[in-house]
DNA sequence: AGCACGCCGACT
DNA sequence: GTCGGCGTGCTC
């Protein structure tokens, strides 16, 4: 232990974005110039190794213990007021905590890019190097002549090549450098082209530029919107949640309203109430493009107060929007998952829009889920939280039964507009020409009514295809081998209009072969449709119509998902097709008929939750029919009629799916009675990765069996992911499920902990990823 | 993650 | 003998 000689303030705690293993905090010296201007929550930069490095000061000391350390001094001090309120700081170490991370991988996903600067070392040619006589730069360029020069400075092939291409480029980092000759020790050439003095290496932290002004939202006038009249339904919820508002009380209310109820309209109004008294509001959408709505409707109401958090901004508006929040001069806030550690002070209510969307969960980095994160948040800030959802997650409705979430229902449809009436076809009786055609495969003669019928009534359409492409596989009808990708244990995707076969996991893409290349016979054929193919037929079905397509396929550049909303909202269009994206959540009263050309595909994925998905895309897609004056029909195609998810959907019976899915996991012990963690091994070696994965299973028995105290926690496996290999990574999962999430964190970091004991810190081509509350185990 | 150090095989 | 490949360890 250290202790200062004066009383103030020296050392001070930071964490940084470097993935330092086990060192959570690193300690520096603060030079007395920066000692009044140091708190916690505070960006500084440090010195880490020959690196500078943006952290955040989490305390300061008068002492320290690192008595045999030279500690560094804090080199900047970034913020004047704390960049992390102290809410926002218990944040950050519950999430860490939470989801099992440490404290560095955290900041680098909470902090945008922006914020967070880096030295990076940028290499300059010597001026005289290039100038120099002649016989030095013919040299340096000797490699793409035959004719052997000589060589006075005894240049090594690589420092050649490295001179060269920095002559070439004037100015490159050395990060490029490391990415452009990967074999080359760059380090070292380096050290050798400076001692020549033919280059330059600077330490160089760059400056984010600023972002062209009024690229902000513009300002609208606010309040300038009629005021909407609630329905008692939406008074009553607007009630109980305004009340919490008001008070400043933690609460979880789940606002369960059928689709087309007007739940937008609730969470305006409270957030008006939240606003008024001087609060601030923090609302989160599933996906900022699908949601012009909310989006409109806030800022009609609010004006420029608003602040939106596009995902597709530019990473200096984003700084910009970020620090404007920070400083409190946006009242409500819209945003994507990632919103959820906007720093947004004075917090009045939390709003999660379908808080049941799969997109809150983070797929990557630190797993997160951002609808569980606002619930702790709101505790945090003492603030009501409001989860809305047609089709509520079955984690939320089981709280909301055992009292833990209030539950607020609104089971009408604006101005009392029926539910649309729901038609199930069963596939296998479809009476079939021997060899039907494309239309008659794709679409049921009910189906095809009805898509010509709305037609000419001159309504619109939407068709459901969960599947993008143009078929889902190629397959020999020979030897019945498909044609599978050879990075990815998944078949290739074909796309018709580009001619090529893709893998949607690791976009591996070619044209498609002549011969089977398993038996060379010359009878390859498509199997299964895709939303590609979809779209053919329905021009075949009906010539005339104006026909669009939404998938990632079709929105992949900027701004076309805006261009193909606005000409159907704009009712240019007659058809839309498309997959998931087009079941959320945009109001188009003009719709009156919803196809969907087939439900199973999400039903017979592996994995527990593919009933739940079902229902909720059924229920939600469903919920896009008849938001007008006309009244909206469904027809939906399946191979499995009698399936409960789909029962339900077609009565939209929210309850009675949930309660018959509840029981089922009640008995298999799955989530939401049971905690799980699913651990993911990936790497390059397969009999590593099984062998890394049994260790850590047996390890994790035997300290069940060590702990006789401990809580009950269940191992399933190790098993091949359902997806075995993704860009020729193998990957082998474990299952960990227990009764509290505590028991689960402790085993799993007594393993990890014996597992760096035994094998010393994981080997660098085997990576393990500890997902907590996984949402996709595919 | 970078980036150093330091240990062994393949050549001038 | 040096060059340069790569495994090992550290960052306050």
């Amino acid at each position: 232990m250290f202790e200062s000689k004066t009383s103030s303030f020296t050392f001070a705690f930071v964490v940084v974005t470097a993935p330092i293993s086990h060192h959570e905090e690193l300690t520096y010296a603060i030079p007395e110039a920066f000692q009044a201007r140091l708190s916690p929550g505070i960006r500084v930069l440090v010195p880490v190794g020959r690196r500078k490095m943006t952290g955040i000061v989490t305390r300061v000391s008068t002492s320290h213990d690192l008595t045999d350390k030279n500690l560094k001094d804090i080199l900047d001090v970034l913020d004047e007021v704390p960049i992390f309120s102290k809410e926002m700081m218990e944040l950050w170490q519950w999430t860490a905590n939470y989801y099992m991370a440490t404290l560095g991988e955290m900041l680098s996903t909470m902090l945008p890019s922006g914020l967070r600067s880096e030295s990076i070392r940028v290499v300059t040619p010597v001026k005289q190097a290039t100038v120099k006589d002649s016989s030095d730069t013919s040299a340096v360029h000797g490699m793409h002549r035959p004719t052997v020069e000589p060589n006075p400075l005894q240049l090594s092939i690589g420092e050649k090549t490295v001179l060269d291409f920095v002559l070439a480029r004037k100015r490159v980092a050395t990060k490029t450098l490391g990415r452009r000759f990967p074999s080359l020790p760059i380090g070292k050439i380096l050290h050798g082209l400076q001692a020549h003095n033919l280059l330059t290496v600077r330490e160089h932290i760059p400056q984010p530029r600023q972002p062209k002004a009024a690229s902000a939202a513009p300002a609208k006038a606010a309040a300038s919107a009629p005021p909407f009249r609630l329905s008692a339904e939406q008074t009553a919820a607007y009630r109980q949640i305004t009340a919490g508002v008001e008070a400043g009380t933690f609460r979880v209310f789940l606002l369960h309203g059928v689709t087309g109820s007007g739940k937008t309209e609730v969470y305006i109004h409270a957030a008006q109430t939240a606003v008024r008294s001087g609060k601030r509001v923090l609302m989160l959408v599933p996906e900022i493009g699908l949601t012009h709505q909310l989006v409109e409707r806030a800022q009609q109401r609010f004006g420029s107060q608003v602040a939106v958090m596009h995902s597709s901004m530019r990473p200096s508006q984003r700084r910009a929007e970020w620090q404007r929040i920070a400083r409190g001069e946006a009242r409500v806030i819209i945003g994507a998952r990632s919103a959820i550690f906007a720093p947004v002070s004075r917090l009045g209510l939390i709003v999660v829009d379908e808080e049941h969307d799969s997109a809150y969960k983070q797929e990557e980095g630190v797993r997160y889920n951002a609808r569980d994160l606002a619930v702790v948040r709101g505790r945090i800030s003492s603030c009501p939280v409001v989860l809305g959802s047609a089709t509520p997650s079955l984690e939320s409705y089981l709280h909301s039964r055992s009292g833990r979430y209030v539950l607020l229902s609104l089971a009408q449809r604006i101005a009392s507009r029926p539910l649309p009436e729901v038609q199930v076809v069963d596939l296998r009786l479809q009476g079939r020409p021997a060899q039907p055609s494309r239309v008659d495969r794709i679409f049921s003669p009910a189906l095809q009514h009805g898509l010509v019928e709305n037609h000419q009534a001159g309504h619109q359409s939407l068709v459901f295809m969960n599947r993008r492409g143009y078929a889902n596989y190629l397959q020999c009808q020979q030897c019945g081998e498909a044609l599978l990708c050879p990075q990815c244990s998944v078949t290739l995707t074909w796309h018709r209009t580009n001619h090529a076969l893709r893998c949607h996991y690791c976009g591996f893409s070619k044209p498609p072969p002549e011969r089977c290349p398993s038996c060379s016979s010359a009878s390859l054929k498509d199997s299964g449709v895709g939303t590609q193919q979809v779209e053919e037929a329905l021009g075949q079905l009906m010539p005339g119509a104006r026909i669009g397509r939404l998938d990632r396929d079709t929105i992949r550049r900027r701004g076309a998902l805006e261009r193909i909303l606005d000409a159907w909202r704009a009712g240019e269009l007659d058809v839309l097709i498309g997959t998931q994206m087009i079941a959320k959540g945009h109001d188009v009263p003009r719709v009156t008929l919803v196809g969907v050309v087939l439900a199973d595909i999400s039903l017979n994925l592996p994995d527990f939750r593919a009933a739940e998905r079902t229902f909720q895309l059924l229920a939600q897609v469903a919920g896009r029919a008849g938001r007008g004056d006309e009244p909206g029909r469904v027809i939906i195609q399946t191979y499995s009629p009698d399936h409960y998810s789909i029962r339900a959907a077609l009565q939209h019976d929210f309850s009675r799916f949930a309660d018959q899915e509840l029981d089922y996991r009640r008995q298999l012990d799955y989530p939401p009675f049971a905690r799980a963690v699913n651990i993911r091994f990936e790497g390059a070696d397969s009999e590593e990765v099984v062998a890394y994965a049994e260790r850590f299973a047996e390890s994790c028995q035997a300290l069940i069996q060590t702990q006789d105290q401990a809580p009950e926690v269940l191992v399933l496996g190790p098993a091949p992911a359902p997806i075995e290999k993704i860009k020729g990574r193998v990957r082998w999962q474990l299952l960990l499920k227990g009764e509290q999430a505590r028991a689960l964190h402790g085993l799993i970091r007594q393993v990890r902990h014996a597992l760096i004991q035994e094998f010393g810190p994981t080997k660098p081509r085997l990576r393990t990823i500890v997902d907590v509350d996984p949402y996709s185990m595919l």
